[in-house]
DNA sequence: GTCTATACAGTGATAGAC
DNA sequence: GTCTATCACTGTATAGAC
């Protein structure tokens, strides 16, 4: 059988999927090894802190790929252009809500209390982001403040409701009403 | 040292609250036996099924909860008051965002798929009531049902919220916005 | 970098004494 | 009903060969 190598940055990819399905407790080291292909010894040549590093990292690329294509457009784009830019890559990123937030996901259980800084982090800057595209659009702070806590809790709830029902329409009609009332 | 015993309503109230604090994944069975404090003998005598059979016992709780003093009143009772009378009961049950909804817990990863039939039920009894009351409250259909889902996706998001920032207040502040959107 | 073998604690579950 | 002892199995992690 032919030996499949692979770099660090598709590890992470790999094994972010499988948290993201099962969750922090739910993804066991076979259960990862089975579903990405890769044999504990890659995992711990990748990861040598184990599952929690896995985890970890995971959380960090997460974050670094919101980073780029959501908060910092929002920081620093035309602000409506942005806005309307998140609503796309939101839909196309959690797959019309066939994907969840691993974010959200470990924030649920007692996952929370081993990752609580990048969990926290990652909301605050998701909100912090928000609400300064807002306020640049010209929405009063303290009411743009309330309008970006929102957003990100819908769309955190409207994951939720979503694989709850196995119905995608939720999270597409989330994302629609919530279009609608921010400015275009 | 005295022996404690319970009846079979104690040790699911008492499981329930491990399951909502630890995932399905994350609430093992030695965890289980030292937060309640009933071995495993008490266990197994209770639930001969094993841990699903505690999570499904546990879940129909929830609903059997949910229904005496959510669904109901929201079905039957003059629905601005039923309304009302949801606020005050869905705020001291989550605790104002510090406890949160085992349901939703089991919605993000895997265990989905294992209560799949519960789960969906808890959740489109809640829209469908919460619709039933909007409409007997002068709502146009369709505008309830859109009204209804966005309110339970709200709950279910500032729930994430709360508990990913470590900040209740977002949980009560929801509750608030809510109740300035819906009839009163 | 990937594999196999293995350590050893923890998993859900059962049986029998009280 | 509750306890203790124990089962077979799976959990994370490590070591060494290639």
């Amino acid at each position: 059988m032919a030996r499949t190598v692979f770099e660090k940055a598709d590890a992470v990819a790999l094994v972010a999927e499988v948290f993201r399905e099962l969750g922090y407790e739910g993804a066991t080291l076979s259960r990862i090894t089975e579903r990405t292909g890769l044999g504990k010894g890659s995992l711990y040549h990748f990861f040598p802190g184990g599952k929690e590093a896995m985890a970890a990292e995971v959380l960090a690329h997460v974050d670094g790929w919101f980073a780029a294509n959501v908060f910092r457009p929002l920081e620093q784009d035309e602000p409506r252009l942005a806005i309307a830019w998140m609503w796309n890559t939101i839909d196309e990123y959690f797959r019309s809500g066939r994907s969840i937030c691993l974010v959200g996901t470990f924030s649920l259980d007692a996952t929370r209390d081993r990752f609580a800084g990048a969990i926290r982090g990652y909301f605050t800057r998701w909100i912090a982001a928000l609400q300064q595209a807002l306020i640049r659009a010209g929405t009063e702070a303290e009411a743009a403040g309330r309008q970006a806590e929102a957003v990100v809790i819908q769309l955190q709830g409207a994951l939720v409701l979503s694989r709850a029902l196995h119905d995608e329409t939720v999270f597409a009609r989330t994302l629609r009403r919530l279009a609608a009332e921010l400015p275009r």
